[in-house]
DNA sequence: GTTAGGG
DNA sequence: CCCTAAC
């Protein structure tokens, strides 16, 4: 059963999820409806002997349910998961643990999951312990080996517990739970500056640790995080921009100008004048014969004139979009604010620009998770599995807020410290613990651009291990 | 399609 | 938040 840390490096990621989806709706399907209404964790563990001893004769051992097959071939996992079944007395229990780790791109269950449990594994909890912290979602495989390594008697109950409050079906029934992981959440941000508490990637004398890192040294997943996300890359080179070249002639700096102001005030993703320069320019199969050029010009005169109108409207639906998180405390139900934003946008002609959506506390933290999970730059995978139920928040939404953060607990230069006082004061106030977040996180994740200072950074603050931020600001 | 960076 | 170049 040890051998089970080798399913991260054999199969690939994608199709290990997507196998197991299956299997879990295969087995789903066998599965059979509860007899008691108390679906706890625990009664996956307590066996009657009779059933222990069928169950022996699989030749799985007990704590195995399924989920760990070494071999994680198709028929492998299937036929463990069904001789589990046959043999538990309390199937949904063991049908928890299968969607638990079998489904992680279910959108509920993995803002919930993170919302309130994606702080397990930075609390050194005598209770949740889980040797080396592995991270929940990412790493479901992995918790399932150490679990069966490892955990044994209360300290299963509370890892299943913790575990399985990823599954929605347990979530639904033990709210209280979820309570005491937001207090987990909440008592990690807090203390932030206590040493004690440091995302399982940094080690006490600050060194980097990738964040994925399993427990054995087969894990080569681990070594491949690493270099992806701790390799400090290079700063792009970049040429200048295409549009001053190109555009010489007087018109079409005109013509410029004049989509720049329009641009300001107008939204026009679906079929906007925007769209159909970029794509004109990249695709020239998409051209219209002649009248394109009269078209794209033609159609920015109106857009003009909405601008005030833009402005207008531009104010109310960010506050009550902000009041309905505030409300909702975290998870946001995105099915309201997109209604109130498509609303917005039919009643001003679908050619709005995105309005700006306040960042609450609660994203900025959820993003700050991403990054200390994922590493910067990972945009796309942080927005999929963070922020999938917030449909207006784009990769590149994230990549801007975390630089603004960097800026905002000047990391970043380009952010004066008066100017930034002033802002942090009357404008939109971050909590110090986010702030101090965000050093400690770019310390870790070297922002591209700033690659060099880090390292000489990050240096300092290894060779002095008594200051918490390597790069902390006078104050 | 994704990301970095200038605006 | 938008745009564009680079990847």
């Amino acid at each position: 059963m040890m051998q089970g840390f080798s399913i991260g490096e054999k199969v690939e990621e994608e199709s290990f999820y997507h196998s197991l989806e299956e299997e879990a709706i295969d087995v789903d399907c066998l599965l059979v409806e509860p007899r008691s209404d108390q679906v706890s964790a625990s009664g996956a563990w307590c066996y009657e002997e009779d059933n222990l001893r069928k169950c022996k004769k699989t030749e799985n051992a007990p704590y195995n349910l399924g989920v760990t097959n070494p071999n994680i071939n198709m028929e492998g996992v299937d036929t463990t998961c069904l001789n589990a079944l046959d043999v538990l007395p309390h199937e949904v229990g063991a049908g928890n643990v299968l969607t638990a780790n079998s489904s992680p791109c279910n959108d509920y269950l993995l803002d919930i999951g993170f919302d309130h449990g994606a702080f397990i594994g930075y609390v050194s909890n005598e209770g949740l312990h889980v040797r080396n912290s592995q991270f929940p979602i990412e790493g479901s495989y992995g918790i399932q080996n150490t679990l069966a390594e490892n955990i044994s008697g209360i300290e299963c109950q509370n890892y299943m517990l913790s575990n399985c409050i990823f599954g929605t079906s347990t979530y639904s029934s033990e709210p209280k739970s979820l309570d005491r992981f937001e207090d987990f959440s909440n008592s990690f941000i807090d203390q932030e500056n206590n040493q004690d508490i440091l995302p399982p990637h940094v080690s006490q004398n600050g060194l980097k640790v990738s964040p994925f890192r399993l427990d054995g040294p087969t894990s080569t997943r681990s070594v491949q995080d690493h270099h992806d996300v701790g390799a400090i890359t290079n700063k792009r080179s970049r040429k200048p921009t295409k549009r001053y070249i190109d555009e010489s002639s007087l018109l079409s700096l005109e013509n410029s100008k004049k989509r720049r102001e329009a641009s300001s005030g107008t939204k026009v993703k679906p079929s906007g004048i925007r769209r159909v320069k970029s794509q004109n320019e990249v695709k020239p199969k998409e051209k219209m014969p002649s009248f394109d050029i009269s078209f794209d010009k033609a159609i920015q005169v109106p857009f003009i004139s909405h601008v005030p109108t833009e402005c207008q409207k531009s104010i109310s639906p960010a506050k009550v979009e902000n009041e309905i998180e505030s409300n909702s405390s975290g998870h946001e139900d995105d099915s309201e604010t997109t209604m109130i934003r498509s609303k917005m946008r039919s009643e001003t002609n679908g050619n709005q620009r995105k309005h700006h959506r306040v960042w609450s506390v609660s994203e900025v933290k959820k993003l700050l998770d991403g990054v200390a999970h994922f590493g910067v730059g990972k945009w796309t995978h942080i927005k999929k599995l963070l922020f999938s139920s917030s449909v207006h928040r784009t990769p590149v939404d994230l990549k801007d807020k975390w630089r603004n953060l960097l800026k905002a607990s000047h990391v970043l230069k380009g952010s004066r410290i008066e100017d930034d006082h002033k802002r942090n004061q009357s404008w939109r106030p971050l909590p110090k613990s986010v702030l101090c977040r965000v050093r400690e996180l770019a310390s870790i994740y070297a922002y591209p651009r700033e690659s060099p200072s880090k390292i000489s950074k990050l240096a300092q603050h290894i060779s002095s291990p008594g200051r918490v931020n390597g790069n902390k600001v006078p104050a």
